[in-house]
DNA sequence: GTTCGCTATAGAAACGCTTCTAAAAACACC
DNA sequence: GGTGTTTTTAGAAGCGTTTCTATAGCGAAC
């Protein structure tokens, strides 16, 4: 016996088979005697003997390894606060259950190479972090018969992907429901990033909400953002240099609400008194720089969480029919939206007179 | 054939044997004639073939996956900024070159677990982030002969580790050193997390430094923090309330001294006016939040690129005697380190009042 | 035309484990 | 003390690769 020690040199120690070894050493004792049992524990034991994983999982067909997948587009994770809660709560599933990860962050110029790291037989399912409009992964279904489950993107069924995911419409709802409820009904809203279905589901429940209440929409007040928070910025330069303006404006997330407020301090335009403002995300930043910025919070730590518990669901039951989990999230009322309740009741010119006054440059 | 194809399936359709086509599909075609190499190459590609890394890993006795590591302590990834980046540095060393991460985050409770989970066959080497005082992670040359590297904590060389991090000592001696030459002569000074090797490494350079100036050190200067912002406000609630006042603090971290920044402007002590702040990381929320403060910039990433460059070289070349490689930091001036001049230039009590008139609360 | 020395290909033994199947041992029963 | 039944234990065939070693095939040299 030189290098590790292996099943069969505790077998030789304890003196019996292999098969009796594996089964005791994996729990199966109650069929063999105590004595065989002490025997084989203690040879183990006292070899420091660890099986080899490789091996098992040759031998058992599987490998107790969940790949978790970040879209080719999010390059460094270090500046994906998003992946970093998710992949949090897929650890915290994962772990207790002695369920290993590997990350994989295909490179975006050879999308071959992804299946050919992924479906090799190393992994037993896969997380999905956050695929975007025209992302490879999404062909998922082409290539792979692993499970998989998509996390941070409410994708349409067609790509027959289980989901875990905010429900990002009716938290917009109710964002925008709320806005419109403090008196409102000049309301912006900057949009989220193009490629990404939640910019796109964001943006059409306030539009929703909107029509609802007969607010009538104004597309010079709906600005194309991002996500980051520069475009925020841009945004508000765009909208501000408008001569009519609206007294509120949504941001597709915080990111950008934060750009559009420190436009507004460079502008000399105060929040929330002469133009309110609300995000989306309640990013841990934002709360740390001592913003009170009107958002909607949701459960990232969660999303991960479930999607672990789904695809091991999947993975246990061989069911991979594509199921959809939306998280609901939590209108979070700080000081960044003001009631409009004043300017509403008073007749129009005296509201006119105050957007005005915002409207200075 | 069914389930997926295997190489005696790609053997069978191209009809030949599998050795043939396992050295062909390696890129050892040389050796063959090119009708073969076609025969074999088309079966594959036809077939959609893909070797199975599992038993791959299992006859070639290496796995071409590398195990990060994090210590029990930083439970939550989230959190963990420090560990972000370096994430990202080893990410993009191993990417290219083909290698796996395996994401490895132990409980605390199960210590043993570590070792089972590790040391099982499925990886070539391991990544251990930042490891603490009393971690088992320190322990790793009892338990395996895995070639490891250490990173974010400069260890004692009794561990016998490979070791990547900052210079800690010699970035806070420039910072100490330039904080003197602003003409600051006294000094507090807010302590890191006793269980981190970095927090007594920039403590010990501080105190080395202003003793080489001939500068008391004033242990009533000298707060006990531990990494967290809180813990820098309680520092500045501890100092603030003593009659004789620093003229500078530095913190063994930005975000302490943040914490401690925002107890100043709580007690209207103007920062740095009165009393002036220096810091230890360039974090990046700092920026963000638009403080200008004066730290040492350093570059993690950096620290988790070599760290899997080393790593991949003990891996290669089977030379695991323990190395260290220390990155320089760098001194990052901004505004919340004002130049002392005016008051060590004019007599005593001149200086007293204006310390005084801090102390105020 | 046999032998040598190549090259091109195939066979077969690992790698370290799991697990199906069969055999041996132990026991009860008539 | 056979026979049948139930426990214990062992044998052996995979799992899908890699790779060492052996064997055809074949032209050149003697």
């Amino acid at each position: 016996m030189r290098g590790k020690p292996t099943l069969r040199d505790v077998a030789q120690r304890a003196g019996c088979s292999i098969t009796t070894t594996s089964n005791i050493l994996q729990g199966r004792s109650h069929m063999y005697k105590e004595d065989m049992v002490q025997r084989v524990l203690s040879a183990a034991h006292e070899l420091g003997y660890r099986p080899n994983a490789t091996a098992r999982n040759l031998a058992r067909r599987r490998t107790t390894t969940i790949g978790v997948v970040l879209d080719p587009q999010h390059a460094r994770i270090t500046h994906n606060v998003y992946a970093h809660d998710v992949l949090d709560g897929v650890l915290a599933y994962l772990e207790p259950r002695d369920y290993d990860i590997r990350l994989i962050t295909p490179r975006a110029n050879d999308p071959a190479a992804v299946w050919r790291r992924i479906d090799n037989g190393s992994i037993d399912g896969v997380i999905l972090i956050a695929p975007v409009m025209g992302s490879p992964l999404l062909e998922w279904r082409h290539y792979s018969s692993l499970p998989a489950v998509a996390v941070g993107s409410t994708l349409p069924d067609e790509y027959l992907l289980s989901q875990v995911d905010i429900d990002n419409d009716a938290a917009m709802a109710t964002l925008t429901e709320w806005v419109i409820q403090q008196g409102h009904r000049a309301i912006g809203f900057i949009k989220g990033h193009p490629l990404h279905w939640s910019a796109h589901q964001r943006e059409r429940a306030f539009r929703r909400i909107l029509s609802q209440h007969g607010i009538p929409i104004r597309e010079e007040w709906i600005l194309q953002g991002d996500y980051g928070p520069e475009s925020g910025a841009i945004a508000a330069t765009q909208l501000l240099s408008q001569k009519d303006l609206p007294t509120a404006v949504i941001a597709a997330n915080d990111d950008m609400a934060v750009g559009f407020m420190q436009k507004c301090r460079e502008l000399e335009i105060p929040v929330p008194e002469t133009i309110s403002v609300a995000g989306f995300d309640d990013a841990y930043w934002v709360q740390r720089m001592g913003i009170q910025l009107t958002t909607i919070q949701h459960d990232r730590y969660q999303v991960g969480y479930l999607a672990a518990q789904l695809l091991l669901h999947q993975l246990e039951t061989g069911d991979s029919r594509p199921q959809r989990i939306l998280i609901p999230g939590t209108l979070v009322v700080r000081r960044t939206v003001a009631p409009a309740y004043a300017l509403a009741s008073v007749p129009t010119p005296n509201a006119t007179i105050l957007t005005e006054g915002g409207s200075r440059q």
